[in-house]
This record gives C-alpha cells, structure tokens and sequence, in this order.
DNA sequence: CTGTTAGCGCCTTCAA
DNA sequence: TTGAAGGCGCTAACAG
C-alpha cells in the first residue's frame, strides 16, 4: 500500500534507523565481510522493521546489467513453447538470470516490437522462436544484446541456435508408414516459410524417395496454421475417392486438427506426426509420433546464451548449432495397413 | 555485441552527434511538442545511426513506476496457467504493462523466492496464483505493491480476487451423474489444502444431499497432485469389488490420470470433472466436463490490479471478488447408466 | 524552442 | 571498520 510510484524505504532510511550511512547497509546486504558484526545486526533489524528491499533497478543501473534475458515466443498456449520456457527458466535460474516472458499471441508483426521492448528493458540477451522467415528485426538486436534462436535456424544472422532433428524425424516417422505399405500419405504442414515447414517436408520426402515411392502432390497441404485449417484440409483429403491411406501432420495443432477430422467422419486411419501430446495413449488410434523434449531445447539455448553472455569482453563465438534429438513412438493398435483403408472408429 | 555491461550509447551521445543537449533528445523520445521540426529530425538520425534504444531501466528510476507487473503461477506447463498467463498479458498490454512471469514449477517453497524477486525488480503490481495454503509472503508483498489473486481466494489478506465458481461447478457436474441413477461416484480430488480442493468436494457432496444420496467416503481420495498419483487411486478404485460407477476429477491432470487408469484397465464409467481439454471430445468417452474461460480469469485479474494501480494516491478499494462463469459440457457416447457397469472399451 | 541543474537509489572509489 | 563524494542514464523543474 505505501507503494505510490517512487514510495518505499531506501538505503538511506534503513542507515538512519540503524545509526550507520547508506554505504554500510550496501555492504550488509551484499554480504562484504567488512562490516562489524554488531552494524550487521542493527542493519537487518532495521531492514526488517521497515520492510525494506533493496532495488534491483537502481541497483542494475549502477551496475550495468540486469540479470534479466528475455524470451519471445510466439503462443503459450501451445505446450511446445510452454515447456521450452520451462527449459529456459530453469537453466537461467540456476545461473542467477530472471527470464523475462515476451508472447507475440501468433501476431507475426508484433514480434520486432516484442523484442525492442525487451531491449529497452536491458536484458542481457535474447532466446527467440521467431515466427515468421523475417529475421532483420533480430539483427538489430544483436547490435544490443545476444541473441539465440530456438527451434528456427538464423537466416541472415551469424548466431546459435538449437534445433529439432526435423528432417531426421519426419523421414524416420514417414518410412515407418511406409514400411507399413502405405503409398498414398497425405502430408498436412505447416507454412513452408517456416524452417520446421520445408525441413519436415523434405524428410516426408526423402523417406518417400528411399522407399522408391512417388509422393502424390495432391496430397500434399502445406501453410495449415492451426488445429481448425488443418480439420478442414483433413476433412477434403479424407473426402476424396482416392484418398490417402495415412497421413503425416508436422506438429501437433495440425495433428489435433486432422484428428478431429477422422473422428468426425468416423473412420480411422495411421496417423504420424511431429510432437508427442497428452493422452496420444489413450486415444486408442494408430499414431506415431516424433517425439522430443522441449525443455531440452530450451534449456539448451539458455546454456549457449548464458556462454555467450560470460564471454562478452573476449572475443564472441562463432555460431554454434546445437541439435536435440527425436524418437519415434508408436500408439495405439498395429497399423491395418493401406489394405485395409479407411476403418470405422470402434 | 557491443553489449558489454554498461555498455551502448547514451542520450548524450545521441545529442553529441544531433548537436543538441541530452534534454532535447528526452524531449524528441518522449514525443514532447516544443521542438523544433529540423531539430527533430536531426535527433531522429543520430538515434537511428547509433542505433540508440532508450534505458527503461534508468528511465523508470528516475520517473518512479516501471511499467512491470509481476505474475506468479505454478506450472506454465499446465494450459490453465498458461491460458491464464495469456489473459493477464492481454489486458496488461492494452494498458501500457509489461508482464513479467515467474514460475514456481511445483516447488511452493519458491514462491515466497520468487514474490520478493519481482518486488525487487520494482513490479508495480502482483497477480498470484497461490501455490499452497500459507499466504504470509502475500501479506508481506502488500506492503509494497498492490497483490491480486488469481483462482484462490484471498486467507487472511485483504484484496481482491478472481474465482471460478467450484462449488457450482462440482455440484452440477455431479448432480449430471446422479441424474444418470449413479449413487456410487468416487471423487478424485487435489489436496483439501487447496481452496479449489475442498470447494468442489463441497459442491460434489451438495449435490449428493439434493439427490438424497449418501457419498461413500471410502471413493473419496483428496491429495493427489498430479496425473500419476491420479491414476494410481484411480486404478485402486476400479479394481475393487464395490468400485464406482462413475468418476469424479477435480482438474484436468487428474482427469488425465484417470483416463490413462481406465484405458489400462480396459473399461469405462462415466467421467465428470473440471477443466476441459483438448480432444476431449475425440475420446470417445462419456464426459462431462466443467468447463470456464481461463484467459479470463486473468483478463479480470490484470483489471482488478490496474484499477488499484490507478488509485494508488487515493482511498484503495476495498477488497472485490469477481466469479468467472462455469458451464457443463458433454462428450462422448451417452452414459450407459450404473446398471451397465463397467463396460469393457470398444 | 533549448539548455542547466539536480536527484531517482544504488554502488565504486577513495579517504578516514 | 566506516563514511563522503560522485555518477550510472534519464527527466522534472526551472532558467534563458
């Protein structure tokens, strides 16, 4: 309640309850060992008393750095970011940094904004998911502070990042349909201006080529952006005389959206894609998932950016890559294989 | 790069080059009217050339506020904290605010840690989601900066709050069972410490007295905390003998963990709880499910504490409460009624 | 229209 | 072991 802007004891308030200056209660509170232990004593009485707390603004000002980085992703509901900054906090706690939260609520535009906010709040470094394919805003930042990008690799910026097996993942869970017989894979992705996009791609692709299977083009719906687009795409794919026998979503909105999609037209067939999600067990459908930790990620990119921060006077190093790993899991009952088509839902 | 710790032009630097104090630069930044348009736009290029950002930090000193407010929750993992997270940057932003988010991630005794370190950091305002029962550090809190809570009420404290309404939500959703003839229904409930705990075992045993049905307290199991010790008491009750008929979960985790109970186990009762969730619908279970707008509790919470922010000099209000809504939703094939018992999952 | 002075709360440096 | 001076970057309040 004392708190009209500019209200609270200072230092100085807590040295003249306590009979010492301002410098002393520093001291105190910063632990120097210099300070008798009957001054100390007196401080921390007084810093009680009043309710005193130091002020970490002042206090960064004075000292040149906040011990705050920022993060920008782009939806929180998403549990995929949720759990990356998880990640991040964790790692960044630990190191004594306070993660400072941007969400750009899927509104591309707003990122710059997002980030030069950040910026202006003197965070010492910057972990991004950028979510368009523009990054010039990000190389402004890095005129300020260091970035590290996560799940995105930098396009145009000499920078870390961390990222997904994409490719290695999406190849592994499509030759798993394959192996399976399926021929007619529909593939539900997401923008190809999105790295995750084209890279998932190629490894539909690629597990197409190995199996020396030529993917049907008409099957293949890319720019789905959320759980309801890719419903819709699901529902004309499924709707068509000839098909897909499976079908491969590159996350898990589109997943969700493509198994709504078969529940409402109350067939099944295998499904694969990329994240795993809560309940995929119980869902009693044949699914294979590319699965990986998201807190990894993020924790991976608080790592490189804490290092980068540590090594700021010396000379900057060069842009690492780190990749965290995917599995592949299987759900449900075994494949019917492409056979069997589309079955009634039980 | 140039970011060593203190490092980046100054308001100085970028007059230097404007030819012109550090005042009028403030003045251009701060969209002040009484400046020259060529001076303007002199001050304009510096800024740009040097790349210059203003420092909040430095400025938020010296003006006293720093535009922050603080939220507190327990598991950002969790899409009710997350939704929640996202309705409080919602409104935050529209009115000026930055949201700066800590997480206790399970851990209550953080959260003590982690109210003081955003005071520190000079919050204007806390939103909290309590994690545990004690709510001293709140106390504690208020005397610094105006405190909101978020899904619990207020123990011992006196501010506002935002709710949801439990105890009509439990005793609907239950009441739906009971309707269907079920008079065996377990309850599944996080530990009664917890506000949201014993407000829907009062709602679920009120609707047992309206239907002049006496709850077994042997299928009532409160404490669980998280979806495998859920779905542990879940999978006891359904192993006995006298088991239940139907379920009832007090949040979305423990619905989880009971879904998992019932699909290992290989039946299904009918299932009623709070929280809806995503592809509930796709399960193809009987569920009833209570369902609120989690954004809006925090839409409603980041208002509350805005308005105090507003009448920081004068009368504070006195403590409000302000309900968010419940409805029930139904999914899933219809109940089969307790007769049927258990029925083996399709 | 623009500049000077002073100080937000803290801490580094130097002196006692 | 303690204190005084000065300044981090910015901006109100007062000149001019």
């Amino acid at each position: 309640m004392t708190a009209r802007r500019g209200g609270g004891p200072t230092m100085h308030d807590v040295g003249k309850l306590a009979q010492v200056s301002a410098m002393t209660v520093s001291r105190v509170l910063k632990n120097d060992p210099g300070v008798s232990q009957a001054t100390r004593e007196r401080v921390f009485a007084a810093v009680d008393q009043l309710g005193y707390r130091r002020n970490e603004t002042a206090r960064s000002l004075r000292l040149g750095g906040s011990g705050m980085i920022g993060l920008v992703v782009t939806n929180l509901a998403n549990p995929f970011y949720s759990r990356l900054a998880l990640g991040v906090q964790e790692v960044a706690t630990e190191y004594g940094f306070r993660v400072v939260l941007s969400n750009s609520a899927e509104q591309v535009e707003k990122e710059p904004g997002l980030v030069d906010g950040l910026i202006d709040h003197q965070v010492e470094g910057l972990i991004v998911v950028p979510a368009g394919s523009r990054q010039k805003h990000l190389a402004d930042a890095m005129r300020h502070v260091p970035v590290v990008l996560a799940a995105r690799p930098p396009a145009g910026l000499d920078t870390d990042c961390v990222l997904v097996e994409d490719f290695h993942g999406a190849r592994e869970a499509t030759a798993s349909l394959l192996a399976e017989g399926h021929t007619r894979i529909a593939f539900l992705g997401n923008p190809p201006a999105l790295y995750t996009g084209t890279e998932r791609l190629r490894g539909f692709w690629a597990a197409h080529e190995e199996a020396g299977v030529e993917p049907d083009n008409t099957l293949i719906r890319q720019g789905l952006v959320d759980a309801a687009t890719a419903e819709q795409a699901a529902a004309e794919l499924l709707d068509r005389a000839d098909g897909p026998t499976a079908l491969f979503c590159t996350n898990n909105r589109i997943s969700h959206g493509a198994i709504r999609a078969l529940h409402k037209a109350g067939t099944t067939i295998p499904l694969a894609g990329f994240d795993d999600f809560e309940l995929s067990d119980v869902l009693g459908l044949p699914l294979t998932l590319v699965s990986y930790d998201a807190d990894e990620i993020g924790r991976q990119a608080a790592r490189l950016l804490i290092d980068r921060l540590d090594q700021r006077d010396g000379q900057p190093p060069a842009a690492r890559r780190v990749t965290v790993p995917t599995r592949v899991i299987r759900h449900g009952p075994p494949s019917a294989g492409p056979g069997a088509g589309p079955r009634p839902l039980a």
